[in-house]
DNA sequence: TTTACATACATAGCAATGCTATGTATAAAG
DNA sequence: CTTTATACATAGCATTGCTATGTATGTAAA
């Protein structure tokens, strides 16, 4: 399923902040794990997550340290500040409430009366 | 709540074919619709509302007349046509695709293990 | 050892567009 | 006669998402 753009742009930073307060990760791994939480469903490019990242560590809501995989390989990875977890409340909090809303004319649609 | 620019612009369009489906409706009777859905805390203004209406009928989506309220006031009514329903069913079809993915995360966070 | 592929990060730059600001008009209320 | 709520419309630009592109390396296969 191709989403919108709107969509995924409203989605992108909840999951990212999301996957972080989950533990630490980097750039490739939250890609993928994007995918497999929503069964191959969202497929995000690096090209549009690595900005993000960055706007996250610029604004105070991630911090960044370069470390080294077990391969060798360099690899940044990213963490929740406290700031950023309760930007992901925050944000929670508002994509919960649009979602209630439509669940209510949803439900006009679906159901009788 | 103050939502985010994206989050609004994500849901706009599916709460206003979701709220023709339930019947004709016109501008503003749609914006008051919105802050009862949600409980107040969406406020649109029409300067966003009626770009959205014109593109929805450019593309097909909804179909407009105008019309004369009981005091004689003029206004442009819309509803739903069947590419407008396909579409709400597509656009539904996406948002709770995310939605469940970003479920998963919070569960997460919000549970053990 | 060369090719191919997956992994890994970075960013310039512009196409696309959301929506603010502004304008018009009228019914009802005070 | 003034204000408020109702009702619709749109120019135009500030904002920004993300594509396209570039760099680099580990691993497997050919």
């Amino acid at each position: 399923m191709k989403l919108a753009k709107d969509l995924v742009a409203a989605s992108t930073v909840p999951l990212v902040l999301a996957i972080l307060a989950d533990g630490e990760s980097y750039g490739y791994a939250i890609i993928q794990r994007v995918r497999e939480l929503s069964g191959g469903e969202m497929e995000w490019t690096d090209g549009m997550l690595y900005p993000v990242l960055h706007w996250l560590e610029e604004n105070g809501h991630v911090k960044a340290r370069w470390g080294t995989a077990e391969n060798g390989r360099k690899r940044r990875y990213y963490s929740l500040k406290p700031g950023g977890r309760r930007h992901l409340e925050e944000l929670r909090a508002q994509w919960l409430t649009v979602h209630t809303t439509l669940r209510r004319v949803w439900r006009l649609q679906h159901e009788g009366t």
